[in-house]
DNA sequence: GTCAATAGTAATATCGATATTTTTGCGATA
DNA sequence: TATCGCAAAAATATCGATATTACTATTGAC
């Protein structure tokens, strides 16, 4: 296992405001997503509750709360496990996020107003710049733009009403963070992802929304591609 | 509190082959969707804990699943509540019903096969039945109802091939189940809902696809119609 | 040599008690 | 009379140990 190498790099900061269960839950699910723990790989109670100094009851609630975002799996009897993935896994993740993302956006060009717009372009901004760090140090700071990612994106729908569009977004961008992660370290066909989200960002801002739209459901797609031509046949993730 | 009154009609059965959390966990989740535990109500682990046998870390750990299905909220170190409805909700759970059940029914009738529309025929018929003792007696079986209507719901889907889909139809449809229940005693305007499932069932056997998905959108939007007729204005759930 | 039964081991699920935090009740002060 | 502070009570979160179940390896029968 990389455990214990990764023990050294990432500092576990339990944030005090918050419970135990929660900064258990919070560091746990970080690790599911960064790949830490394999897909499908045993989670012991046991070894997780020495590793975050908690009791066995109180990692067995941390662990119920991935349940609920189907980061793990639970059988009977046996214990939990991380989620399986799969390419047909990402492959219906990414089909079903065009169809809802492209839904929300739509509602959003409709209704944003003038506080959605600069929304925007600041974490737009904020984006570029970590994109061009990442230009140039391609070892560079990941997580820091996974947040970003994800701020622009949540940024571009936020003037959608819809509470429960945005909660099904939630999990399924959470959902293909982890697919994410392989395709960018596996990447072997070239893409300009800054281009991409420069595209978006236009579209949207000039309200056209087909465009927009059409751009967005080729940004998801493209993720997919790379991931598919990064694997072998058969290869598991 | 009505818990008391319900404790005499209902049997707890805890089936045997699942585990404690397992059964705690299912005979809460009925009895939120039940309303039994009004929406916003707080939910005491003390209490319920003594309600189903079980220990304080056991119940936790059921109610923190039912976190995860948005059933319940819960907010740092003050405890559970059922999730709060509102009319507003209800709307935007249909709205999304009607975007994401549709799409999962265009991709069921293009690749449904014989033994798809077996199933459909099996579950309509069940549902009729059902629906027919209702009609003589509208205060009878009204879970049985909600099982069936749910299994024909499913099974119009069922040839859908995303799992995704299905998974997030099966939590909207079950946050839904909260307001139908409300819906079907205040019904205030008639409604043949036996005749709107034969008309989707019709269309969908016939592979209709536009037909059917607008009688499933006309079919989702009417208990929202019943809902809103049968509530004062600003009156809570 | 294969299979089945079983004892021993490892892991999971559950419990009951304790530590911690929030809420409540009440009197003092302005 | 309102409100502020504080102590008591209630509720929540957490713990460490135990009961229960699943897994594993070994033995014995055919």
């Amino acid at each position: 296992m990389t455990i214990d190498r990764v023990e050294e790099d990432r500092e576990i900061a339990p944030k005090p405001g918050r419970t135990l269960v929660e900064n258990a839950y919070a560091t746990l699910r970080r690790e599911i997503l960064d790949g830490v723990h394999e897909p499908g790989a045993k989670l012991r109670t046991e070894e997780l509750r020495v590793r975050y100094n908690i009791s066995g009851s109180t990692m067995r609630e941390a662990l119920t709360r991935l349940l609920g975002e189907a980061l793990v799996t639970s059988e009977g009897q046996r214990g939990f496990r991380v989620a399986p993935a799969s390419i047909e896994d990402f492959q219906d993740l990414t089909e079903v996020r065009k169809l809802i993302e492209t839904e929300a956006l739509r509602q959003a060009i409709a209704l944003g107003d003038e506080a959605w717009e600069s929304q925007i372009v600041a974490t737009f901004y904020r984006l570029s710049k970590v994109e061009e760090r990442l230009a140039e140090d391609p070892t560079g700071p990941l997580g820091e733009f996974e947040a970003r990612n994800r701020e622009f994106h949540h940024a571009l729908i936020a003037a959608c009403p819809s509470r429960w569009l945005h909660h099904m977004i939630g999990l399924l961008f959470q959902q293909s963070e982890r697919y994410r992660r392989i395709a960018m370290a596996k990447r072997t066909i070239p893409r300009d992802v800054h281009a991409e989200h420069r595209a978006i960002f236009d579209a949207t801002l000039a309200r056209k929304t087909e465009l927009a739209c059409q751009l967005t459901m080729d940004h998801i797609e493209r993720t997919l591609t790379v991931l598919r031509n990064a694997l072998e046949p058969h290869s598991s993730l």
